[in-house]
DNA sequence: GTAGCAGGTTGCAACTCGCAACCCAGCCCG
DNA sequence: CGGGCTGGGTTGCGAGTTGCAACCTGCTAC
């Protein structure tokens, strides 16, 4: 069957993975932060299949993530580049990897470290800051209906809600 | 054709994205964050297939991400909850649920708020940080290989990269 | 003028997802 | 103590995607 589409999901989350969670989606952002930038380059590094590779560039256009520039320089014809929107995903890409980093390769196998330009020191591990810049944990937030809440069908972060988090209780 | 794994690629984003980079895995360990935790809260929240669902479960269970405790408390047999590498993943959660917040629902739109527990206020965009706590963008970080570097076929994030990122020229 | 390459498109086969129906083990109730 | 209800799945099927490889196209180079 078709994959579900979470359009009419409450939280933003779904919205964006609805956007750029796709399997191969995701990496190609990260290959072009790294500074690939032609339609060979990335299915060269990424090794996908070149339509599915056609497919997910026509959809991460489609949704503003990167554009095309028919910019040819010699080896290449199009320049796949992130626009403001794509580049706003370097706090999500660095979480991703992080976590990668320290939960699946382990702590000093660090396949790609990234510094700081300036002085060449690692970047600082992703975390949630209150506005005075305290580190925040899971115990030390809650989450709350926005502006934009719908009761809607198939929706609800309902549940029997734990200690860390809860959802307007009435 | 069967999903491509990623295990062989050498960015932790790549592994991270072969762990949870599912389309239901993150929306479930979403659910599990809000407070979600027998199996049919879970399926009737998200929409999912129940077999789906099933095999998330199990295989985020194999990767360490989730555990099912036989906890029964009257109306559920079992609760799954998330383990510390599976709470580890709130940078990433929150990270895509403001990018989505930003880019898809637009500002005053959202549909849920992340507050400080102590003073009540939304916690800050998620960001990029130096060891000073300088917040960096994309022009003040490098990447180089780390010490799990292995420049194996396959992979090879090298490419014309712009003025932000690069890999050791040599 | 033809070889080569970037950038796709097309067809086929294998694999997965979604749906709905079915199963099973505890309880709750009479 | 037998039947129904509920939680938590499993099974089968058909549609949709993915991966692979082959083919096409518009340029440039030789």
């Amino acid at each position: 069957m078709a994959r579900k589409r979470f359009e009419n999901f409450c939280c933003s989350t779904a919205q964006t993975l609805d956007q750029i969670g796709d399997w191969w989606s995701l990496l190609i952002v990260r290959d072009l932060f790294a500074g690939a930038r032609s339609f060979t380059a990335l299915a060269d590094n990424l090794g996908v299949a070149r339509n599915i590779l056609t497919d997910r560039l026509k959809r991460l256009t489609e949704h503003g993530v990167i554009e095309k520039a028919p910019a040819r320089s010699a080896d290449e014809r199009f320049a796949y580049r992130l626009t403001e929107k794509g580049r706003d995903l370097l706090p999500v890409m660095i979480a991703l990897m992080q976590w990668g980093d320290k939960w699946v390769r382990g702590p000093g196998c660090e396949p790609l470290l990234v510094v700081d330009a300036r002085d060449g020191k690692p970047v600082r591990p992703m975390s949630v800051r209150a506005w005075d810049d305290r580190i925040l944990g899971l115990a030390d937030i809650r989450s709350l209906p926005g502006p934009g809440a719908q009761r809607a069908a198939g929706e609800a972060v309902s549940s029997p809600s734990p200690v860390t988090k809860d959802t307007a209780p009435a």
